[in-house]
DNA sequence: ACCTATTCATAAGT
DNA sequence: TACTTATGAATAGGT
C-alpha cells in the first residue's frame, strides 16, 4: 500500500522576526540573500535600471549584486548635497546642528574629499577588471566581496 | 446567474527581458521595488543583518533602503584594499594595472581622501537625524533619496 | 489603484 | 549540504 504520509508540511507562514536558532539562521540567510540577490537581477534586466547590494553576513562577511563601487557615486553626492543643505540651513537657522563643532576647514576638506574619490574611483574603475586573487587580502582583511552566486567562503 | 466569466488571467509567466512599453514598465518597476526593498527589510529583521540597496530609477530617480550612507564604509575598505594589493602586485608583476598612469602622490591622495571621509561621515552620522525638507535640495539636485516606502517625487 | 489566477519563493522535512 | 514539496507570498495582466 502507498505510503499516505505527507513527505513534508510545506512552507509555513513564519513571522518576520529574527531567528535565535543558528542553523536555522544560516539556512534562512544563504536562501533569503540568493532570493534577494536574483529578484534584484531581474528588476535590473526586467526594467532596465542600476541597482548595488550589500548584505553584511551574521558572521560579518560582505556580499554584493550589482555595481557596489558605483555606490561610492551615488551616495557621495548625496552627502555632499546634504552638507551643503545643512550649512544653509544652519545659517537660516542659527546653529545646533550636529556639524556645529566642525571647522569650516574641515567641512570643505570632506566635500573635497568625497570628491576626489568619487572623481577617482569612477574614472580608474572604467577599464578595471578585479584579478580573482583580490579575493584573498580582502578575505584577510575581514572583507568579502561575493558577486550573487559566486560567493566565497566557508561560512554564511 | 453568476457571471462565470473569470476576472482576470491571473499572474503569466514572462521572459526576464526588458520591457518595451513604457507605461508597462513603470509599473514593474514600481512594483518590483517595492518587493526589492520588502524582502531586504524581511532578510534585515529575520536574519539581523545590515542591508544598504541603491536603485536608480528609469528616470534617474535614487532609491534606497537600509543604510545607505554606511555603504560608504563598507564599500571604503574594499576600494582601499583593492588600491594596497594592486600595489603590491604592480611591483611583483612589473606593471601594467590600471593605475599605471597614477603619480604615487594621487594614489595616496585618494587613499587618505577615502579614510577622511569614511571616518568623518561615520563619526557624524551617529547622531545624525535627516530634516525632512532635506528631500527638497536634493531632488533638485536631481538627487532623491527615497528610504523604502516613503519614496518621493510624482514619477517612479 | 484594485483584483485574482497563476507563478514564484521558501520553511520544513529528509 | 543539497533535494523535495506543500504552502505562503509576489505579481502580470486585466479592469
Amino acid at each position: 500500500m502507498e505510503n499516505l504520509k505527507k513527505k513534508t508540511l510545506g512552507r509555513r507562514k513564519i513571522e518576520i522576526k529574527k531567528i535565535e536558532k543558528k542553523s536555522s539562521l544560516q539556512v534562512a540567510f544563504t536562501k533569503r540573500r540568493g532570493g534577494l540577490f536574483r529578484k534584484a537581477t531581474e528588476l535590473a534586466v526586467v526594467c532596465g535600471v542600476e541597482i548595488g547590494i550589500l548584505v553584511k553576513s551574521p558572521a560579518g562577511k560582505l556580499y554584493s549584486s550589482g555595481q557596489p563601487e558605483a555606490l561610492i557615486n551615488r551616495v557621495a553626492p548625496s552627502i555632499e548635497a546634504r552638507i551643503k543643505y545643512e550649512e544653509a540651513e544652519k545659517r537660516r537657522a542659527g546653529g545646533g546642528m550636529w556639524w556645529e563643532g566642525l571647522q569650516l576647514r574641515q567641512l570643505e576638506q570632506l566635500v573635497k574629499s568625497l570628491e576626489i574619490s568619487r572623481g577617482m574611483v569612477a574614472e580608474n574603475l572604467k577599464n578595471y577588471d578585479p584579478p580573482s586573487s583580490l579575493q584573498q587580502l580582502i578575505t584577510a582583511d575581514d572583507f568579502v566581496i561575493a558577486a550573487d552566486t559566486h560567493f566565497l567562503g566557508d561560512q554564511d
